[in-house]
DNA sequence: AAAGAAAGTTAGACGGGGCTAAGATTATTT
DNA sequence: AAATAATCTTAGCCCCGTCTAACTTTCTTT
């Protein structure tokens, strides 16, 4: 094995750039989708949504309150900052563009909602943009469609 | 605020519900690569092509090796066993299945690479296919295409 | 064959995000 | 108004993947 010779390959963007993990992406989407259904998040409904225990969504909560995404009053409840609130319908607008988007390759809602619920995470601004002008398209183009769908079958 | 009314969402399937985490996958995807490039993969290229640290990637690789996802010689060298080859393999082709796929859409080279590189761990088997025969048709359909990409540009 | 340079490893630490057990607070029953 | 139940918080722990500093091994020069 001969030494050195230096590849260059792109480079990586580490997860810390991006302004905020999955992790608080998620629990941001979650309890927008509490205080829309409900009218307020309450811990253990977040810990049950999120399938997660009570006490890991105490630490996160108040690390939220703490970054300024929400207001927290302990034992009492929480409201989204406008900076949390932006957050989270910036993602809750990915996970529906993305569910929609594989909704019409057809594939079935289980699968849709665990990819989605990764990849939501990954689409920049501009992708967005772009799989919103591709939505648009494809829903004009049923016949395409059901070629997708009947090739991706098998 | 009122006591209880358990909500019902849509249950979360955790990472570990994954074979491998999205770290795991990106280490294997690179030391295909640079065994594909270069005919071996060192402990200095990889940390270089990751930008991590080589003390990092020493941990990794004993870990990989220890998972039987690699075989790995303390100071020497590694070769992926099937298992890992079989992971680098797919991982490779979900990366390369959505850069092409973006590309179709008119994204720049960047952002494609970044958004590519954390949605590839969040596509299972049937959104694969779902997304490989959608490209298929896309291809075929420059006029739409064009739609697309002149739509997304604002 | 040294000596210096490059590559690799180990040790120890850290932050993120999860858990359980135990205790504190608030709400609901009786 | 107690007593009980539900909810919430704290403390202490764990795993993952990263880092730096120091040390070891291997390679390249001279
Ligand atoms: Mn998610
Ligand atoms: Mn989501
Ligand atoms: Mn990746
Ligand atoms: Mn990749």
């Amino acid at each position: 094995m001969p030494r050195k010779q230096t590849t260059k390959t792109p480079p990586r963007r580490p997860d810390s750039d991006r302004a905020h993990s999955s992790t608080v992406e998620d629990y941001l989407e979650r309890i927008l989708e509490l205080i829309n259904t409900k009218g307020y998040a309450r811990v253990v409904d977040i810990a049950e949504s999120l399938q997660i225990s009570q006490a890991s969504v105490t630490n996160m909560v108040q690390k939220l309150d703490a970054e300024g995404l929400l207001n927290y009053e302990r034992y009492r409840g929480m409201i989204l900052t406008t900076a949390g609130q932006t957050l989270a319908l910036n993602i809750t607008r990915r996970h529906q563009l993305l569910t929609d988007f594989l909704g019409l390759l057809g594939l079935e809602d289980n699968v849709i909602y665990r990819d989605v619920e990764g990849m939501e995470h990954h689409i920049s601004a501009p992708t967005v943009r772009a799989i919103e002008a591709l939505t648009e398209q494809l829903k004009r183009q049923p016949a395409l469609l059901e070629r997708v769908r009947t090739a991706a079958q098998q």
